[in-house]
RNA sequence: UCCUCAGUAGCUCAAUUGGCAGAGCAUCCGGCUGUUAACCGGAGGGUUGUAGGUUCGAGUCCUACCUGAGGAGCCA
């Protein structure tokens, strides 16, 4: 029988067996420090001399960072302890003897990190982190699975851009040309007319070749998609969805986000309503800080700075201008030079995490769009269909996860967020 | 794609004006019964990113290239 480091507690004072890897060792004359982790949890496994087989605490003395142990002891309470739990060792096992292990406890570069991300998510603080993004994911799917939505899967291989104006991954589909998908909206939109309420989960591809804290080529977007639903109608949607899996890691989660060091008192005051302003009246809030960017034009990251640092909850910015926003979206009754859109800032910095929008249901001011835009109408025959045959307003948004991770997490830089991530200029490991 | 900065031991970094290539950690050996990134003593470990140039002499100055990091644009 094998316990668990995370029960340990159930079993104080009985002899257990643990199977790990060596964390850490301390010497210390005739006693060994083995910090031994699991994967559920890390303990301090005690050995002393005098308490175990001569060729036992020769094994041990041999054993180096990483290696594989089974180690029979004695749980008991000490507060000398990290953790305050330790094992009275009476047995140990080696699996193996780790070679010369790479990442030691002290610093190091983050391009050595990245070069070794295989062996680094070994270590506590990016254990914290694969946790707490695997928590992010359960609350995503929580949430929809039980507001009546209903998985829809996209393709990843797709025959056409859904916005033809960021670059795409081409591959050879049998001689002709196909693309990693970088949105399962257009596929959502069909789907959200068969079942109501749709969402889709999955990986995402750019191409662009972005390099900055907050870009990678691969990321993970869920994108619900709503029939009969309006822009105020999926605004509200997302303020709900942001809130709950913010409160949901809270709950399930404080364990890491102490072990990484995350404040949680701005995480704290996420719960709706969230602050709503236009894109005009961010402009205003922009120009008295002094912004360079005309208006008209798209935020800089200095200006989503500002607005991402002026409110203490995520602000939704709505209606910017038609023209620096994708060919769908349907257009303000109230002003035709602005379509009904929202992007969802995340305080503290960390920008934009949310985009969507009303989307056009007429079937000729969509093909006036696909137009303008020079999009091939042969291609999105089967989108415009979907206006032919009982066509409804419906509205949707796409949300990246790893820069939800980022935020709750406080990271300096989405690599952290994602098991391996694919950046410009690095696909290894 | 553009701008800025950086490449010295396995890792993190020193090296004065251009003048003997150095430390901590890791590794190996020895010591210690309470360590928390332990400590103490000892040892091994180098084509200073690559190629060329200036110089009596280059880790240091110049040129090109390579690699990486930070940022911009674009976006989730």
């Amino acid at each position: 029988m094998y316990t668990y480091i995370q029960n340990v507690h159930e079993h104080i004072g009985e002899e257990i067996t643990i199977r790990g890897w060596l964390y850490n060792r301390t010497d210390k004359g005739k006693l060994r420090f083995l910090l031994v982790r699991d994967g559920t949890g890390t303990i301090q496994a005690v050995v002393f001399k005098g308490n175990v087989d001569p060729e036992v605490f020769e094994a041990v003395d041999q054993t180096t960072q990483e290696s594989s142990l089974t180690v029979t002891g004695t749980v008991k309470e000490d507060s000398r302890a990290p953790g305050g739990y330790e094992m009275d060792v009476s047995h140990c096992e080696i699996g193996q003897i780790a070679g010369e292990y790479p990442i030691t406890p002290k610093d190091h570069g983050t391009a050595f990190l990245m070069e070794n991300r295989h062996l680094w998510l070994r270590s506590s603080r990016q254990h914290a982190i694969l946790r707490i993004r695997h928590e992010i994911i359960r609350a995503v799917r929580d949430f929809y699975d039980n507001n009546g939505f209903t998985l829809v899967d996209t393709p990843i291989l797709t025959p056409a851009a859904c916005e033809g104006t960021t670059t795409l991954f081409e591959i050879d589909y049998f001689g002709e040309k196909a693309y990693l998908s970088q949105s399962g909206q257009l596929y959502n939109e069909a789907a959200c007319m068969s079942v109501g309420k749709t969402y889709c989960f999955g990986p995402t591809f750019r191409a662009e070749k972005s390099k900055t804290r907050r870009h990678l080529m691969e990321f993970s977007k869920v994108e619900p998609e709503v029939a009969w639903a309006n822009l105020d109608d999926i605004m509200k949607l997302a303020e709900d969805f942001v809130s709950y899996v913010v409160q949901r890691v809270l709950e399930e989660r404080k364990e890491e986000l102490e072990r990484i060091e995350r404040d949680t008192t701005p995480l704290e005051k996420i719960e709706p309503p969230f602050p709503r302003i236009s894109y005009s009246e961010a402009f205003v809030l922009l120009e008295t800080e002094g912004t360079d960017t005309p208006r008209g034009s798209d935020f800089g990251a200095a200006d989503e700075t500002i607005l991402s640092c002026s409110f203490d909850k995520p602000v939704i910015v709505h209606r910017y201008p038609r023209d620096i926003k994708a060919f769908y979206m349907q257009p303000d009754p109230e002003d035709s030079g602005s379509a009904l859109c929202m992007d969802m800032l995340a305080p503290e910095g960390y920008g934009e995490i949310i985009g969507g929008s009303q989307r056009i249901h007429d079937v000729d001011l969509l093909l006036e769009r696909i137009r303008e835009h020079k999009l091939p109408v042969d291609a999105f025959k089967w989108y415009l269909d979907l206006r032919k045959y009982g066509t409804v307003p419906h509205s949707g948004f796409g949300m990246g996860i790893e820069r939800v991770v980022s935020w709750i997490c406080s990271l300096d830089h989405v690599r952290e967020t994602i098991p391996f991530p694919r950046m410009l200029y690095r696909m290894y490991p």
